[in-house]
DNA sequence: TCTGGGGTCCTCACACCA
DNA sequence: TCTGTGGTGTGAGGACCC
């Protein structure tokens, strides 16, 4: 679901040198749509969106629906304005991670040297899977090849020496096709993009780059790279220079650990009412810290996020003494944190709660919570219980109460009762 | 009727400590 | 004792990615 804008210029044939191109970028063409149609043949041909709710966007999108401008994260109203005629498909998210999980593993059966970025691409590196497979080209055929056959749906392939030109490769081979970037065309092939094409170019980037006249990454490259530095900050600078000269020696790391894991919701309408506000944070913090469990992890920073109606973001932290992984624990830090939150008395558009700062539970001490102090390790293990409660019966079969009866009263208007963080 | 949800990383401000 | 400085942790927010 790549969003990296192409160029025509770029979109040609770079030359056939494989050596040193051992780096192939997997990404899957318009992902959650392509699995709806292998679902609903009948829909083949046709523009095809998938996403929804009342205040949702677009997730993913046919190229047909594409043809009339639609494209992901785009609000579904607009989408719907753009290409009336659209069928509109909701979600179904574990079938996509279920096909997700079957495409990675074919991956893997490729080399142990890949790196999944999101559910529906990945980097892998073949040095070591050339002598058995051949060349990069042909390994990436022989993935393209299989993964049409195995899953129904298409994908397209970079070939290219670093990450960065791989991801850049498959963007422009798509749909359905192959790129190679030879390494000694990776330069010429960097210059004919839009900036924007750069890794942490986004629009205000472009925006700020665009005043200083520049909007290829030729533009970038032959900047000096102290204006450059002055311009979007020290670190970003630096970074952003090598990257235009094809400077990428990230390596392909499999395993990659979260750092954090959260849970936020929009609400369908603002919500006035704190205690609806209160009741969808207990649930996100259960849901988040069941996450936790799952993977695993605890975690010791709890944060959370709110969004009033004018579209207003607050995020708010709190830094526990020892890592969490109980639900009850993060809900009342995120309730103490919400309760310090100046909503100018707007009502609520979204709320999430984040849980960082993770750490390996089996190695990492847990304090008892305060609960388990006084009435021995109940919550800890209570929580746990609820986890193969859900594994056997499904997620709907229980959860947390209504919001805990600590200091709950009457409200009508979108103030928190104020709570201690320790 | 605009503007999801799950993340990562960076910058800046501030407090605290040596 | 006061002041300056630099490192570190924390918190808030922004930008970006898929």
């Amino acid at each position: 679901m790549s969003r990296a804008p192409r160029a025509v210029l770029a979109r040609r044939d770079w030359g056939s040198d494989e050596s040193g191109t051992s780096i192939l970028h997997v990404d899957m063409d318009a992902f959650f749509a392509s699995v709806e149609l292998v679902r609903r043949p009948a829909l083949r041909g046709l523009p095809v969106i998938v996403g929804g709710g009342p205040r949702g966007v677009v997730l993913a999108s046919t190229y047909e629906a594409r043809a009339f401008g639609v494209h992901s994260a785009m609000p579904m109203a607009t989408a719907i304005r753009a290409c009336p005629q659209a069928v509109v498909i909701p979600p179904t998210h574990g079938i996509y991670h279920e096909v997700s999980r079957g495409v990675m593993d074919l991956l893997g059966s490729v080399t142990a040297l890949v790196e999944q970025v999101s559910i529906d691409e990945a980097f892998l590196d073949v040095s070591g899977a050339r002598r058995r497979m051949g060349p990069p080209t042909v390994i990436a055929e022989h993935i393209r090849t299989q993964v049409r056959s195995r899953f129904g749906v298409t994908c397209s392939v970079g070939v290219a020496a670093s990450k960065l030109v791989a991801k850049l490769g498959s963007s422009h081979a798509k749909p359905d096709g192959m790129m190679l970037v030879p390494k000694a065309a990776t330069v010429d092939f960097m210059r004919a993009l839009p900036v924007g094409a750069l890794w942490g170019v986004g629009e205000r980037t472009e925006q700020v780059l665009a005043r200083w006249g520049v909007r290829t990454v030729a533009e970038l490259a032959d900047l000096d790279v102290t204006t450059l530095q002055q311009i979007v900050g020290k670190a970003h600078g630096a970074h952003l220079h090598d990257l235009a000269w094809g400077r990428d020696p990230r390596p392909v790391s499999p395993g990659h650990q979260e750092k954090s894991i959260g849970a936020e919701e929009t609400f369908d309408t603002d919500v006035a009412d704190a205690d609806v506000v209160e009741t969808k944070t207990l649930e996100l913090a259960d849901r988040c810290a069941a996450r936790l469990r799952r993977a695993g992890v605890v975690g010791r920073t709890v944060s959370i996020k709110v969004r009033t109606s004018d579209f207003r973001t607050l995020n708010r932290s709190h830094t526990l003494v020892t890592p969490t992984d109980v639900g009850r624990e993060v809900f009342l830090v995120a309730r103490a944190l919400l309760a310090g939150v100046d909503l100018r008395g707007l009502p609520v558009r979204l709320v999430g709660v984040r849980v960082e700062g993770l750490s390996r539970a089996d190695v990492t001490a847990c304090q008892p919570t305060l609960e388990e102090a006084v009435a021995g390790p109940g919550r800890r293990d209570a929580e746990r219980a609820v986890d193969e409660v859900r594994a056997r019966f499904g997620r709907s079969a229980i959860g947390p109460g209504a919001v805990l009866a600590v200091g709950k009263q009457d409200r009508s208007t979108t103030t928190f009762a104020p709570v201690e963080l320790s």
